[in-house]
DNA sequence: TAGATTGTTAATCGATTAACAATC
DNA sequence: TAGATTGTTAATCGATTAACAATC
């Protein structure tokens, strides 16, 4: 397997896709360490190290293709590539989601969203139907859906994650507050608010100091 | 200021709530690491290492008492006192936090939604109104409010973040897919969608290996 | 008692940061 | 040319993991 990328430094990516994006809006061709640093509240040695990872050259005293870059990031991160998603759960936060328009600049589709609640099924939520989850095995596999969503209550969500990597899908991305088990080879990524909310309580209780952030 | 516990300490510790929990339910007195351990994919000597930080004392062969194991936890992370907090942006993702019940068990009211949108404004959400961004500033000082969760559009979060701080919040729980800043002092988290689906993106471009995961 | 589990100190590992030569 | 910035190697830092004595 080539050379892995560090998880911090994937991390790191899209905050320097943002900067990238709003430098080229305004013309610039070449950007160094020092502007994206600044921007980011990082140090530029940091920058450096994590742009060498995707093999792009800088010149001395000029910085970094824009273009190049970015193009060179996003293939890292796999989102030059569509993946085809589905949401699992149409509770607010799934509804929430598959309304959520940046997704695609992120190389992901949402294609359907599914529930098992019959009163939702058939509901219109930004443009997608809520269908049955009686439904969803077939659809993996008539569209090659390689991603679930989950949105479910945290008490399903374990039953809901075997059941989809049984239909097939490859990564399940997780917001129940839950900590699911899966197969090797299937790849999990959860979304925690919990996490998210510690980190912040922490920071606070201890407050005055450390105001530097971090994300999930 | 006492002994700071390691952020991924703190990030871990949500997770060992739950399975605490579970414990408790199940009757359980004490629970071993390796228990903990078995359940979060984690090895015991790094649930060790994490407890020690609050200060617990286990039972050799016994375990540790779970009771006040997860009283000490929730006291390490501040989710022992309620934190008031609002939300600003009623959109999508506003909306789906401001009926999110989990908050309150991790010490987080949410006392109010705000947005600028004067036909969104008087509507009802999860039983609170949204009120009039323009009120924002009373409300804060009048209620005690310290922490604001944003979810309004990037291109706003950044004068928004900054009108906030003015008001005098203490925290910010950013959603907004922006790198914000913040002046010294006061706490910035952010939960990115992109960071979490950046991972998830990778680990699926090289898959195979890897599936552990971790949050944003 | 025997053995599982705790608690602590030391070793390892990996990411961040520093130092500095190379260069447009 | 002078100086800002890159690229690389080494040092530092902090978290994870290993080792092992202590103990219910």
């Amino acid at each position: 397997m080539k050379q892995m990328i560090p998880i911090p430094t994937i991390k790191r990516f899209p905050s320097y896709l943002r900067i990238l994006e709003e430098e080229e809006k305004k013309g610039a061709e070449y950007v160094s360490t020092t502007t994206l640093a600044d921007a980011l509240d990082l140090k530029p040695i940091q920058v450096r190290k994590d742009i060498s990872s995707t093999g792009i050259n800088g010149k001395p005293k000029v910085g970094f293709p824009v273009k190049e870059l970015s193009e060179a990031i996003n293939h890292a991160l796999g989102w030059d590539n569509v993946n085809s998603a589905i949401i699992v759960g149409a509770g607010n936060l799934g509804r929430a989601l598959s309304g959520y328009e940046g997704f695609n600049a992120y190389g992901l589709s949402v294609a359907a969203i599914f529930d098992n609640d019959e009163k939702k099924i058939g509901e219109q939520v930004s443009g997608l139907t809520i269908r049955d989850i009686r439904e969803v095995r077939d659809y993996i596999k008539d569209n090659h859906i390689g991603i679930a969503v989950i949105t479910v209550p945290a008490s399903v969500s374990q039953e809901t994650a075997d059941y989809l990597v049984d239909c097939g899908v490859r990564g399940i991305w997780n917001f129940a507050p839950k900590d699911l088990k899966v197969p090797e080879g299937v790849v999990l990524q959860r979304t925690d608010l919990a996490t998210s909310l510690a980190v912040l309580s922490a920071k606070l209780r201890n407050s005055i100091s450390s105001h530097q952030d971090e994300t999930i």
